[in-house]
DNA sequence: CTTTTTGCAAAGCGTTTGCATTGAA
DNA sequence: TTCAATGCAAACGCTTTGCAAAAAG
């Protein structure tokens, strides 16, 4: 199951990258930063609109590379889509995923109840199973008006 | 939550292409039979490379389009991806997923306890929730040798 | 016959790669 | 000073669109 807790400060962050023998660069932490002030989940582009507006020189490519570096060290998720550009996620701790349908947020929540569910037996003699996450669908408050 | 039922042969297919006024092709039958024959959840490239040995003139779009006019109607599902393309699924009862990470491949699987979870109620206060699922991630027995 | 569907080609996104330049350690 | 990281450009893969020709009803 899932392991690891989130990281919320930079210092953290630094930390983390020293261990792993990576350089720490302003973009590094800009982008880092912009994944931790989301709450929806942001792709690649929509970190490098926004950060773009600071540092005018960032690149997209950048911003890509380097958050797919921080998936390879695990402190970032890609988390499920159906369809379009891959979304990150810097809450590495046990939750869950609610999508709109509309707006194509994502949100995490927590349940206890959804922590503790077991894998089913069938599925323990095919797979060597290494994480679990509900995924709800729906309508959120803000596209129903 | 998720209704209706598995369409397991071509004439109940027909009849609900009839029902949604598209016409019955040769193609979208060999479309809807080949994801029916699959059970791990193909892209539209990977029907189409089987099903151009058969049908040397069909075409990648039709396959993609048809798989997508599938989606609208609601007898496939587009089922969630961690990158890369699309993914169809013709089971549209209540299941769940497992992703091998290694090779990719989607199974579903059946659990009555996971069918029975309810919504939090946090999230019934944010979202009008359509749609639940269990995602599992793991390494399947082909992969592990 | 009418209207949808198909196949093809081109364009549009998102992702990845190679490489010279820059900057962190 | 060294080596990793950045920015840029080009290539690549998946998806979408417009349109003339073909096929279904």
């Amino acid at each position: 199951m899932q392991t690891g807790s989130r990281i919320d400060n930079i210092q953290e962050f630094t930390q983390i990258c020293r261990e792993h023998r990576l350089k720490i660069t302003p973009q590094r932490i800009a982008i880092y930063r912009e994944l931790l002030n989301s709450d929806t989940h942001p792709a690649a582009d929509t970190i490098y609109q926004i950060l773009k507006k600071e540092y005018t020189n960032i690149s997209f490519d950048t911003v890509n590379r380097t958050l797919l570096t921080f998936a390879k060290i695990g402190i970032v998720e890609v988390v499920e889509t159906f369809g379009g550009a891959k979304r990150f996620d810097p809450n590495v701790t046990n939750h869950h995923h609610i999508h709109c349908s509309q707006c194509g947020k994502i949100l995490d929540f927590y349940s206890r109840a959804y922590d503790k569910l077991a894998v089913p037996d069938g599925v323990y003699e095919q797979f060597q199973v290494v994480s679990k996450r509900v995924i709800l669908k729906g309508i959120c408050k803000d596209c129903r008006q």
